[in-house]
RNA sequence: GCCGGGAUGGCGGAACUGGUAGACGCGCCGGACUCAAAAUCCGGUUCUGGUGACAGAGUGGGGGUUCGAUUCCCCCUCCCGGUACCA
């Protein structure tokens, strides 16, 4: 060890070694235990970001956590490649998408290499590499073939002027980002897979899911929506009849209008006679495709003077065409019935239809339908024989009534649609179908496989250039028979729906999987990002079942191979025993207003903060010119916003212990992390600490005489055993790292504090040294090898055993009692440990400052919580 | 709009199963060392009153349950994530 703490140094030093061992390296052992541990695999957007660095911060800990556990932990990195940035990148920098991509990928390798990450880097994959794509390519022609791929139209945001479909993020304000065009609606054929057929499935697992946070399995479960109810049908005289779904058939007789999509055949036809109509299906031909858009936007209609016949009453019922019922969605049309629906009650109000009110709470009281709709349970009046009936009994008598009238029948519907999985872009995986002339379609043969998408590209925005190559969509089979290539590409969650399972067997050019999957799947452990709880989460459970039912998704090794050679299925139903969902990392932001009414967005790293003396925010001027800037709210880090903190500057000033310990640190792993430039520097001082006190520790005497402990040296040893069964508890258990490091912070600041004298003195300060490196070795591991060593330890602190705590020294002859009288705390009291609760209970009472507070008053009871507190009451 | 989450000193956070509110760290204040500064070390630091012992108040706001509530229940405010083509 040298004098001082040169994290460079120390650094270089531990990876070389890990390096020159291959450390990380793992290979399948059946005789121990697997942990396969995994973070989300970053879109390489050009250098690492904070949110990288924590998701892969805590990966790593737990993963270094397991490994001294002793179990063979599996933890790989690779890249998710293909995506919507690499071509914003093109059209401005004027380089192919392919080779930013690589580019950025070489780069944010080396910083994940620097920041000491204990990769088995053998597995990494990109998901733009043909070695990759070609299995899924491989896997949809399988699902195409089962039946689980459709083609149908869906809508798109559609730029008039760019000529190009624009994703969600792209439209600001109904507007194009580039071109400042108004969106358009814009139906087109895509492919679909079938996630409803495994909608039930998907929802039952989430009740097994007991290693995931309850936010997200509720969140899934939300998502998939799961509703019982009643389809059928409205006649309507000269039509086909409309044909509606409702989860609340109890109001049946309350329905006083029906309303149907824009693109509803009813309003189609209506609008062929009517210019009015017609230009409201133009309008709303002009509406966002999101839902928060589509949900928040006025509510907007208009009758079609058609009438539907009630099913029931057979009275007639307007049609009205409505802004919020969309095509896409059930079945593009909706009964309504204002008088129990909020929606329907605001809808009828502003356009002046009936509100009928057929539902009146259980207690017979009338709703008070005045100002809003009345949408309890409740039972039927107003309703013809349904009078009386409550939500079940109406329930069952209307769709009975529904389907013995050949209207209808009842109905198990999902929120869950069909996923979407064509994109009209280029940087993305082909979807290998070919088009005959004729418009047919099939999907490509295996031996056909992959599908390459071409990198040399001259890309300028507008489309897909793939539509342009001739070389790329042009086909010829060996009968010398031409197709056209599909130019779509699919959905980059297609990627990042299995990439965890490749992992297992990257090498593999004969089939997507092999048993070696069985041996790693599932996961142990996953960790991402928060806002990945419902879609990349719910697609990849998909995924993992689709691959479990499908023929030879896994096929055996070569023969000769260890391992069972008569595997050819997926043997788990879940991808992802535990999940981890980190926080974002926030930080302050700093801006001036312009003259357009934009704003213009400063780094931090720009900006000049004075703060007052209780570390209040006074003024912020920008360092360049020495003005005033306008202090923003604290927000997640991005380019944007450009509050962004570069890791690369952190590590090269203060080494990778330091950042990887202030992000662990800094916030429990699942709340956001407001970044703060001085905590860091309290991380690298906690760190320089620990190596002078190391230092002083070198070569002393490790045996503990433990028959002649003073009292002083039984509390040194009482710390170091309790923070190892709290450290153990706080990363095994917990994942509260924060709180893990703030316990060996304590250790460290007792062992500083400690007068070493005697031999068993020196010989505790080493065991509690070496404690506190055990366990700070999984989040700062280089530091912690480094004073390992110079601790006197031959083996590497990697494959150590993690610490287990002494019994016997964790035992205390005396604990503290907090006495409250009413509740309030009055007194401290030092009680034997084996003492009764009526000795406790007189020492409490017996307190001069307890009396002060029980004098004169009448004793009610006496509460005494073992080992805590006691609690008198007087009145 | 809907679904999910959050709010605790000047700041990040701790208090795990209803039992000491503020661990640990940052910042700030005072001191030591130094010609001086940086670094380092020592002490203090929720607010109010008090020299002090101590007392009162206090966990976004309002109400409730309890001997006791940051923790459980009801209502509200604000902030964040998702909302199916950002990843």
């Amino acid at each position: 060890m040298q004098d001082s703490y040169n994290p460079a140094l120390v650094e270089a030093q531990a990876q070389k070694q890990w390096q020159e061992s291959r450390a990380f390296e793992v290979s399948e052992d059946p005789d121990r235990e697997k942990f396969y541990c995994l973070s989300m695999f970053p879109y390489p957007s050009g250098k690492l970001h904070m949110g990288h660095v924590r998701n892969y911060t805590i990966g790593d800990v737990i993963s270094r956590y397991q490994r001294m556990q002793g179990r063979n932990v599996l933890q790989p990195m690779g890249w998710d490649a293909f995506g919507l940035p690499a071509e914003n990148a093109a059209i401005s920098n004027r380089v192919p998408p392919a080779r930013w991509t690589y580019e950025n990928i070489d780069y944010m390798r080396q910083q994940l290499q620097r920041l000491g990450f204990a990769y088995d880097w053998s597995r990494e994959l990109a998901t733009c590499d043909p070695d990759y794509y070609r299995w899924e390519q491989w896997f949809f022609t399988r699902l195409y073939k089962k039946g689980l791929v459709y083609k149908k139209t869906a809508v798109v945001n559609w730029d008039p002027v760019d000529q190009t479909v624009l994703a969600n993020e792209q439209v600001i304000d109904g507007r194009g980002w580039r071109s400042g065009a108004i969106v358009e609606r814009r139906e087109i054929p895509q492919w679909f897979l079938r996630i409803t057929d495994y909608a039930e499935e998907l929802l039952a697992g989430l009740d097994q899911l007991e290693g995931w946070p309850d936010a997200v399995r509720t969140m899934q479960q939300n998502w998939i929506g799961r509703s019982e109810g009643v389809e059928f049908d409205f006649e309507v005289p000269g039509h086909d009849p409309l044909r509606v779904y409702t989860t609340r058939p109890d109001t049946l007789m309350g329905v006083t209008y029906c309303a149907v999509a824009a693109e509803h055949p009813l309003a189609l036809y209506a609008a062929q006679r009517n210019a009015d109509i017609a230009g409201f299906l133009e309008e709303c031909r002009k509406t966002g495709t999101s839902e928060a858009a589509l949900e928040t936007m006025e509510k907007k209609g208009l009758a079609l003077g058609i009438d539907a016949i009630h099913p029931v009453s057979r009275e007639p019922v307007p049609v009205y065409v409505a802004n919020f019922v969309l095509m896409s969605y059930g079945t593009g049309a909706v009964m309504s019935v204002p008088a129990h629906d909020q929606r329907d009650y605001e809808f009828a109000r502003k356009y002046n239809i009936a509100i009928k009110g057929v539902i009146k709470a259980v207690s017979g009281e009338s709703p008070d339908l005045a100002t809003a709709a009345f949408t309890e349970h409740g039972v039927c009046y107003n309703s013809g024989d349904f009078d009386g009936l409550d939500f079940d009994q109406a329930f069952t008598a209307i769709a009975d009534y529904l389907a013995e009238h050949a209207r209808g029948e009842r109905r198990v519907n999902y929120r869950l649609r069909d996923w979407g999985v064509s994109r009209q872009r280029y940087w993305g995986c082909p979807i290998p179908i070919l088009h005959t002339a004729n418009g047919g379609e099939f999907p490509v043969d295996e031996q056909d496989l992959p599908v390459r998408l071409p990198e040399e590209v001259n890309f300028d925005g507008s489309g897909s250039p793939l539509k342009d190559m001739s070389e790329f969509t042009r086909f010829e089979s060996e009968e010398g028979q031409v197709f056209q290539r599909e130019t779509d590409t699919f959905d980059t969650f297609f990627e990042s729906s299995w990439y965890y399972a490749r992992y297992c067997c990257v090498d593999n050019e004969q089939a997507l999987l092999d048993e070696r999957a069985n041996y790693w799947l599932p996961l142990d452990q996953y960790i991402g990002g928060i806002e990945h709880a419902v879609m990349h989460l719910l697609y990849a459970r998909f995924f993992h079942k689709l691959m479990r039912d499908i023929q030879d998704v896994l096929v055996p090794r070569e023969a000769g191979m260890a391992g069972a050679a008569d595997e050819t299925s997926l043997k788990c139903d879940e991808p992802f025993t535990n999940l981890l969902t980190q926080g974002m990392v926030v930080a302050e932001t700093y801006y001036r207003d312009r003259d357009d009414g934009q704003k213009i967005w400063f780094s931090p790293a720009e900006v000049d903060v004075k703060r007052d003396e209780k570390g209040r925010i006074n003024s912020a001027t920008l360092i360049a010119d020495g003005q005033p800037v306008n202090v923003g709210s604290i927000e997640k880090m991005s380019k944007s916003k450009n509050n962004g903190v570069d890791p690369q500057a952190l590590i090269d000033q203060y080494g990778a212990d330091t950042v990887r310990l202030y992000i662990m640190f800094a916030a429990p792993p699942d709340q956001s992390l407001e970044w703060s430039d001085s905590a860091v520097e309290g991380a690298y001082r906690f760190l320089k600490r620990l190596w002078k006190l190391a230092l002083s520790a070198r070569a002393c005497q490790t045996r503990i005489d433990t028959g002649v402990l003073s009292a002083e040296q039984k509390e040194v040893r009482f710390k170091i055993h309790s923070t190892i069964a709290k450290v153990n508890d706080d990363i095994g258990r917990r994942y509260t790292f924060n709180t893990a490091i703030a316990a060996v912070m304590e250790l460290v600041n007792v062992l500083s504090r400690m007068t070493c004298e005697s031999e068993n003195d020196q010989a505790i300060l080493h065991e509690g040294l070496s404690a506190s490196v055990l366990l700070l070795s999984p989040i700062v591991p280089h530091i912690c090898e480094a004073i390992w060593q110079g601790l006197g330890h031959a083996d590497p602190i990697i494959d150590h055993p993690w610490p287990r705590a002494d019994a016997a020294a964790l035992v205390q002859d005396e604990v503290e009692l907090v006495v409250q009288v009413n509740g309030k705390l009055r007194a401290r009291i030092q009680v034997a440990r084996d003492a009764g609760k009526e000795d406790i209970e007189q020492m409490a009472l017996a307190d001069e400052n307890v009396q002060r507070f029980t004098r004169d008053k009448q004793l009610k009871k006496v509460i005494v919580v073992p080992g805590r507190l006691v609690n008198i009451v007087v009145a």
